[in-house]
DNA sequence: TTCCTGACGCTCG
DNA sequence: GCGAGCGCCAGGA
């Protein structure tokens, strides 16, 4: 699934534009690299907003295809993940990406 | 419209 | 160096 696809499918869910940002900030994420949350909310345009792209990224319509599992805490900690395995399959996924 | 919670971050003890 | 507490923005009820 292309990228493009995955914008319009973006466009197709009624949701804030904050929100599309950080899902688009996440899909920005380079395969075997991982960011943090302060960074997401950085690229999505409030630097401050970190508890909210939590929010965000925990309601995300398309789960399988963000690679919200690459998106980690400051210190380096996986964090929480509400995806299929929880922390577990996060954290095996970012080992199978040699990001770990 | 208002209040509470949250996949966090930073500072203080 | 580790643990606990307070504060940030956005979304949902």
């Amino acid at each position: 699934m292309g990228r493009k696809t995955i914008l319009a499918k973006l466009e197709g869910y009624r949701m804030s534009e904050f929100r599309k940002r950080v899902l688009v900030a996440t899909l920005s994420i380079p395969r075997g690299e991982t960011r943090t949350y302060k960074q997401v909310a950085a690229m999505a345009g409030s630097p401050d907003a970190y508890r909210a792209v939590g929010t965000a990224l925990k309601n995300n319509p398309l789960s399988p295809a963000i690679p919200c599992h690459r998106v980690i805490k400051s210190d380096g900690s996986i964090g929480n993940y509400s995806g299929n395995g929880g922390r577990a399959a996060k954290l095996r996924l970012l080992k199978s990406e040699g990001a770990v």
